[in-house]
DNA sequence: ATAGATGCAAAATCTTTGCAGATTC
DNA sequence: GAATCTGCAAAGATTTTGCATCTAT
């Protein structure tokens, strides 16, 4: 995968569009690293206060949504707890690649495929949903390469 | 499955814990089986007050905190979206994009989730196979939140 | 120097709750 | 008739925004 930090990363990409790494969005960053789970802006905001007690909620809200945006974090929300919002600091670990279907509606044939970062898509998924995934069932329907000229005459 | 409507249902198991089946409440049960797609809060109370303009949001709010305790509903949020809540009247509804389930070996729940970075994947598989995915169809299956440590303990 | 961030306070949004009066069984 | 619901208004909880000030580049 990567080994930058996602601290490095962010502050690259937050140059790149002339951004600047404050104090403030590293603790935020800091935070989201060190706290298990998925934690909400409040708690993100209490952790990082430790470190800078007038680190505001607002800022920890707004680089949050800044890492949203930039698809550093997702945000998730679970059913069963309170209403708040919680964050999810993408893992880079990997689940191993599987393999699914393709399947032609117009000649029925059926494709095998194994796409990578759809495992790390799923990983992420389990993480911000807290349960385990055990199997995954994944079907894609459509016309294939050689049908989808011939339907586009019909 | 069930011929019995949802009010019908409700009204059993409304009567059966003392409870009452009011022209509120029946309201909110009409506007959640006519409204398309999972509608919040706000959307089932504009579309039951065209039937009866005193109905009061709290009374919408209080009726789908009911339902949901007793699993006529589940509450659901899409991250792409805006951040109120969402209702889903458990329909058979298949195959929007961005709307997956999983399902749990357990409790049999089924929750919805929404994953955008899923379909930019799968954007990227049908590049690179040349044909058009026009159906996506993954259900995931495992072990939910709450199930996963009752599972650990046997 | 200056574009961009922050803190603050105030507003906006979304959801819940206490209570008096109305309704269902 | 009595327990249950409703509308209302007010409070809670969460998230966003305008602006003067401060800071990273």
């Amino acid at each position: 995968m990567t080994n930058l930090s996602m601290t490095d990363q962010v502050t690259q990409r937050l140059r790149s569009e002339g951004g600047r790494m404050t104090a403030q969005r590293k603790l935020v960053l800091a935070a989201l690293e060190d706290l298990p789970g998925h934690p909400t802006a409040e708690e993100i905001h209490a952790r990082a206060r430790q470190d800078d007690p007038d680190l505001h909620l607002s800022t920890v809200y707004r680089t949050l949504r800044w890492l949203e945006e930039s698809g550093f974090v997702n945000p998730c929300w679970f059913a069963e707890e309170g209403r708040a919002e919680r964050f999810d600091a993408q893992s880079s670990d990997s689940l191993e690649p599987g393999h699914y279907h393709f399947v032609c509606r117009l000649c029925g044939g059926v494709i095998e495929f194994a796409e990578p970062r759809l495992a790390d898509v799923l990983v992420s998924f389990q993480e911000s949903f807290g349960g385990r995934v055990e199997e995954t069932d994944l079907a894609l329907y459509g016309l294939c390469k050689s049908c989808l000229p011939v339907s586009a005459q019909a």
